[in-house]
DNA sequence: TATAATTTTTAGACTTATCTAAAAATATTT
DNA sequence: AAATATTTTTAGATAAGTCTAAAAATTATA
């Protein structure tokens, strides 16, 4: 059974490899867990030792299928209990991170499975991202149009529909790139303008942006 | 913040001074955590500096009232969650114990107030043992006639109503004794004679008894 | 392409919690 | 009460995970 450290681990490196193709430096591990290069050096080494990365010394980890299936598991279970917090604890979505990093750690399958189906088999979790199922499986690329997105959900812009180079300066502009949060926070309903939020400003668009 | 292996120890001394006013011994600890002298030693040292205990060399350890409250606590937590494995998660009353052990460690207390709630504000566990109060309260002496529990519950007997020596001359044969469990299994409704379950067998009681 | 800057690894140290084996204190027997 | 047995503590070792500082490798720059 592993370690909450080594868990953490091989989710961070998970995360980090949706984006990327290329192995995952040592640094963007350290940056990602708030620790050290050398910590991470470590760790790595022991993971590629059980099999669950393949490191090769200055290029970075690549999870393997048994890695990869784990860290699936442990994002699973993190997001199932962000759904148990919200739908029925009532916390907000956005205190339930803190909790839901101590419960993914809890080992019992049966637990994690009466959960699901006590929820009704949810598939987003409360910030909008996708809730891997049994085997590991996630939907990485569940697109939908941002004005299909409903008040109060939040989610990740993964692709944009017009590309024409006036379109994409507006959205530089307003810092709306590839994996930037996007929430929605009001809609009108006369014109479906939306009253959206990034990390950084407020802003209204409209219905066709 | 204190480390789930403290917290162990905390709650092992708080049950084992609820059957003596004496200090508690580091054997007895060491016994109750399957692990060695030795260690609890080291352990209780550090739980003294923190005031969580008193020790006193060769002497044994008492909870301070930190202590006991931090031990009730995590007691409540583990009691609280075994009530929502079983309640909604379909958990059987004994399968639940391993479970808890991890979930009595997560620190939130929004968590803990929020389960107490959906449950209802349950009073006792699914073994029959009684929930602390959020201030650490607890229930130590609450008896009830076996003849009052309820099908599928389960009591620890601590105490007896006749002391006639055939009596308990009876309840030795049956191995029923204090601090024995007692589970109810089912009821007759015309005589109210009950079949209960200890640890070891299984056999049929009048309602007298 | 040498040199400088950055990244990564190594080496050695620290903390927490544990263990074994031996020494010290307490309890029990005779 | 002296001898024996048991319990408890001490001393030193180990494993996991982390850190700092220095060395090695890689990448960027001039």
């Amino acid at each position: 059974m592993l370690s909450k450290s080594e868990e953490n681990y091989l989710k961070a490196i998970f995360h980090l490899s949706i984006k990327t193709d290329k192995g995952i430096s040592t640094n963007a591990i350290a940056q990602q867990l708030e620790t050290k290069a050398s910590s991470v050096t470590d760790m790595v080494k022991k993971l590629s030792e059980k099999e669950l990365v393949i490191y090769v010394k200055y290029q970075g980890v690549t999870l393997t299928k048994r890695g990869a299936s784990i860290a699936a598991n442990v994002i699973r279970k993190h997001r199932l209990w962000e759904v148990l917090l919200v739908e029925k604890l009532n916390f907000n979505w956005d205190e339930v991170h803190e909790v839901a990093e101590q419960l993914e750690h809890i080992h019992s399958k049966k637990l994690v499975n009466e959960i699901d189906a006590f929820l009704g088999f949810p598939k987003h979790d409360p910030h909008g991202d996708p809730i891997p199922d049994k085997d590991g499986n996630i939907n990485f690329l569940e697109k939908s149009l941002l004005s299909t997105i409903e008040v109060g959900e939040s989610v990740v812009c993964i692709g944009v529909k017009d590309t024409s180079s006036d379109f994409l300066r507006y959205l530089d502009k307003q810092e709306i790139a590839l994996g930037k949060e996007i929430a929605v926070l009001e809609k009108e309903a006369f014109d479906n303008s939306m009253q959206i939020r990034m990390a950084s400003n407020e802003f209204t668009i409209s219905q066709q942006i």
